[in-house]
DNA sequence: AGCACA
């Protein structure tokens, strides 16, 4: 069993991962990739000799975490397979949410009171600032945008963070059948094509990631490309 | 392989 004998948790532990990703890409890239299980609250990524290759992804609801373990599991993510179980314990930023929070041992507990003041009205210590919404609105697509544009097995993404790689894009839009390949220009940033073998696939990944956030500012457009 | 909250 892959899983273990862990118990369910709304945070699940990613091992297995690509050791030379940046901590930065990496955990944007989990936070897209894990983003359509639900929401996610906080993803923990460190490079500490005994914590590289790891990461935690914490979701506000436990499903969320169970549909992501089972069927992300063996996921090839930056060419390794993720391996995928449940967290051994609550994170941090749930218990501050929930009130449950105590600090470690190892600090001693100066200033404590006055910090469970303010973390327990702020549930969410959100590495992305898109986590304080739906993190995949299906309903966010722009109408002008399709409009008078037919089927096409070529979608046409806008509105994407300049940062955006054509990897990163990829995780997104290789999760739906008939994903041939993603282009971008260099010359043009925040805009990608997105191929699939046949526009009624390219067509279920616009239903599916119509108004995806990388960043809270950059819900993503898709239409069919033009022919 | 490795379960933290830089």
């Amino acid at each position: 069993m892959l899983t273990g004998d862990i118990p369910p948790n709304q945070t699940i532990y990613i091992k297995n991962l690509n050791e030379k990703i940046r901590k930065e890409e990496l955990k944007r890239s989990l936070y897209c990739l894990f983003s359509q299980y639900g929401r996610i609250l906080d993803v923990v990524a460190l490079k500490t000799p005994k914590l590289r290759g790891q990461a935690w992804v914490a979701f506000s609801e436990v499903t969320s975490a169970s549909n992501a373990v089972r069927q992300m599991q063996n996921f090839p993510f930056y060419d390794k397979p993720m391996r995928i179980q449940y967290a051994k314990e609550k994170s941090d930023c749930i218990s501050k949410a929930d009130g449950t929070y105590e600090k470690k041992k190892k600090q001693e507990d100066k200033g404590e009171r006055k910090r469970r003041a303010e973390e327990a009205q702020m549930p969410n210590g959100a590495a992305f600032e898109s986590a304080g919404g739906p993190t995949v609105s299906f309903r966010q697509g722009n109408a002008s945008a399709q409009e008078s544009v037919p089927p096409n097995n070529i979608l046409f993404v806008q509105n994407l963070p300049i940062e955006t790689t054509s990897q990163m894009l990829q995780l997104l839009f290789v999760q739906y059948p008939g994903f041939k390949e993603v282009r971008m220009i260099e010359a043009k940033p925040g805009i990608a094509f997105v191929e699939y073998e046949d526009e009624v696939q390219a067509g279920m990944a616009m239903q599916h990631l119509q108004g995806f956030k990388i960043t809270a500012q950059n819900p993503m457009s898709i239409a069919y490309a033009k022919k």
